[in-house]
DNA sequence: CGGACCATTGATAATTGTCAAAATTCGTGG
DNA sequence: CCACGAATTTTGACAATTATCAATGGTCCG
């Protein structure tokens, strides 16, 4: 079901059009960016930006998804974000001197669009309403971060998994007779990493939900939601 | 030893120049703006902004501190943010429709200058660099969010104990013959709803890092920093 | 079909939260 | 300036939760 690039200028359909921080822009002004916009394709476990890193772009996810993550000191890693179609990431490194906070590394085939520096800020400084998209979806992830943080500083686990399973059912479930089907995009480790968990106490907790009849573990890679209620209550 | 207001322009003095989003701006764009700008005091216990409200104006700090938090389920609160002079809040909600995601309560007496929505947005227009300035505050504040997010997912309670007591010592301390004084924001309650911890916890932990020799406490306010080196390691 | 990888389960140890009580600190008023 | 009461903090004992280690069971993909 992957759409591929055919036309000279499939950049405007399959990328811009997607991003919400272009959506202000004219026919004209978005023909002349996609001519700027640079392709390329990145094989699952690829990084496609480093910890530390100048990154001297910002990349436009266009299909698959990302992990954003930071490592701790003993070596695990701390998952920040998922991003998928439409977000975007490295945009704060390119107007402060600042290197990269963390790594982002490809989860399937990831295609992406990337604008280098000197063109975002030539695009920018004539387009300020890009500016106030830029910080309105700042203020977005902000307000998704500052929720995470509530949950790891105060809720329990149980709430924590049932938050997560809540936020990747909107992002990625699909109603069908049964209830919402989840496509996760994170591994079992990958979404205790998320949490700050332990893999194992991920697996007690998802058992214990399928015991409860809440959710059905449909395999390793989707989740079936059976009761949206009682996993709203359960995550407070 | 604090300072009043008395001049007609007084703004321009204590407020603004203060502030590094408008760092950019000519002496007589400074002076138009401080005309449009609302100072208010707050004693301690205030709120400033109350989470769920429509904020009609981003608001300066222009002397003392506030929290930022947010309720959980149970009623407990988490602390996200200790803003002191020269920090903002409310930008994200006049470029949204969103309404503020958290509350800010008056740690002692504040002073605050405020910039309507209708104003702010103008001057925005017509200063792009500002919006850049605005982007790259976030960023810096997504940063601290995301290493805060790590630390709560990852780290055990020791690391993040020393890690805030580091992030106070560069904020608030002191160089002294013995070591770093810290005059500590947030009461050992505040403390231990930043960290997400229990009251309880955070004292043990405390006095253990008294045991070591790493601090001294003070008294309740402030916390004397003996081996700085011994902290980082605990950090990580 | 087989091997590699990923996920679950069980047992145990370590950490942290909770509740109750004692000690300290703080602010106020005499 | 001291003393008192209120608020905050510390300490102790115990319970609950989660991490860890080890072994088993599944799943995916060539």
């Amino acid at each position: 079901m992957k759409e591929t690039c055919r036309c000279l200028h499939c950049q405007n359909d399959l990328c811009i059009h997607k991003v919400p921080i272009f959506s202000s822009l004219s026919k004209d002004d978005l023909g002349k960016i996609a001519d700027l916009i640079l392709h390329r394709e990145y094989k699952k476990g690829e990084f496609l930006l480093r910890e530390g890193e100048k990154s001297e772009a910002i990349t436009i996810i266009n299909g698959g998804s990302v992990k954003a993550f930071k490592y701790t000191p003993d070596g695990r890693e701390q998952i920040l974000y998922v991003f998928s179609e439409g977000d975007f990431f490295g945009e704060t490194n390119l107007l402060t001197d600042r290197t990269a906070t963390f790594n982002v590394e490809a989860l399937q085939s990831v295609q992406a669009c990337s604008l280098s520096k000197t063109e975002f800020q030539n695009i920018l400084s004539h387009h300020p309403d890009i500016a106030i998209k830029i910080i309105s979806e700042l203020g977005e992830r902000m307000a998704r971060l500052e929720n995470a943080m509530q949950g790891m500083g105060v809720r329990n686990v149980d709430n924590r998994v049932g938050g997560i399973l809540l936020e990747f059912a909107s992002k990625y479930g699909i109603q069908n007779s049964q209830g919402i089907l989840v496509q996760l995009p994170l591994s079992r480790e990958g979404i205790a990493n998320y949490l700050g968990v332990a893999r194992e106490t991920l697996s007690r907790k998802l058992g214990q939900l399928e015991n409860d009849g809440v959710i059905r573990s449909v395999n390793n890679k989707s989740i079936l939601i059976l009761d949206t209620k009682a996993l709203q209550e359960i995550a407070g």
